[in-house]
DNA sequence: TGTATCGGATACATTCACGTATCGAACGGA
DNA sequence: TCCGTTCGATACGTGAATGTATCCGATACA
């Protein structure tokens, strides 16, 4: 009945449960979509009854919410990872390469990302905490922008500030990842996020420009 | 029973009817989403009873469909419209503005397109459609880009030809949609779509590249 | 190993949405 | 105005999903 217990003893195999469901949870929410899943399809699939859910969520939103945080939070990392690589100053096109690799990974990921993002537009406690979490990654992608420009490569002007150039980063991404959702072309869209990437961030003679600021 | 009749007489109430459920069915789904609308709301809102929507439609996918059809269509037209304001040559900067008013118009709309754009994500028969009324889209835009190109205005090499250009032009509208049905701030992603389309289509200057090819 | 607590399964009542079958009223043509 | 057809309302049966209450086995700790 309580989801978030009052710090009593944690078992061992509340967690396990807990980290199957989820782990069921995705696949199913992949498979069909938020909207067209039952509390009963993920405990089926976890191999647990429903008791066991109620006994760790709420409700399947609480569930959702849950899932999402964990899984974004791994990707979140994973790019930060990938940013992180180079030395002080930023090689552009090497680290568009490594966080295009690991962003454009897992369709299935894609999928319950674009059924959180709809949920989170119809709600706007949701949104703020999508929103943190954007605000967060585009921090990290324009403080290594910084090291690029404070290094020997510098941004077109066109797009503003470093602060723009991360917002066309991001946009860049969720652009392409619409049209990744219907065609499923995974490496087309890695190659092509590549492209418009290096578009927005050189000058376009394809070595970045040298002058700074 | 029978949602497409056998081209029996069609009465005038029966258009109204259903245009009556369409027009219902929108705002329902833009406030709640798809997955958590009913038939009997969207009877409810429209002032019909369960048994006119099922003898317009076969099922909510259905009604789903044929609302996207008619909304999509329409947007389609208005754009075309902006576009072909010109006179042979296209005006980039101009053509930008007037698109992007079009475009980013209904907040609701964007909801609903991005309900659309899941369930498509999850049906290839449906996602087919979408790729297909997409590539109509960017066909539109490759061919009024190539005007401008036969004209004096050329692209930046980086996007390469006028089809990728096109691509890009679509990607960042979708990129700028994400984050405007999180923030809900339609000035600024209009503003916004403007600066990254500029970026993407000059070559930086604000005045577009004279050379040709 | 014993025991108190915790976690998950089962059974139950209830609500809700669905689809159909039937009926009366509105409509359009003569 | 009359009549056959069509449209939409109403009533009904059905299945599915929900949340809760209770019970038994598992687990951690002494």
């Amino acid at each position: 009945m309580v989801a978030e217990g009052t710090t009593g003893r944690v078992t061992r195999r509340r967690v396990r449960t807990r980290a199957n469901l989820l782990d069921a949870a995705f696949e199913v929410f992949a498979a069909k979509g938020f909207g067209r899943v039952s509390i009963e399809e993920v405990c089926e699939a976890a191999g647990y009854s429903r008791g066991a859910f109620y006994s760790n969520f709420a409700s399947l939103d609480e569930l959702f919410f849950a899932l999402y945080r964990q899984r974004a939070d791994l990707i979140a990392e994973q790019v930060s990872g990938a940013l992180a690589l180079d030395g002080p100053d930023l090689d552009v096109p090497a680290a568009v390469d490594r966080v295009t690799e690991v962003l454009l990974l897992d369709l299935d990921w894609l999928l319950v990302k674009t059924d959180f993002l709809v949920h989170a537009a119809r709600d706007p406690a949701v949104a703020q905490t999508l929103l943190e979490h954007r605000a967060r990654l585009r921090g990290a992608i324009a403080q290594r922008l910084a090291r690029a420009v404070r290094g020997h490569t510098a941004l077109p002007a066109v797009l503003g500030d470093i602060d723009a150039a991360a917002h066309a980063v991001v946009a860049a991404y969720d652009g392409v990842t619409t049209q990744l959702l219907l065609d499923k072309d995974v490496e087309h869209a890695r190659a092509w996020l590549k492209q418009l990437l290096t578009a927005l961030l050189t000058d376009g003679s394809g070595t970045p420009e040298l002058r700074p600021q």
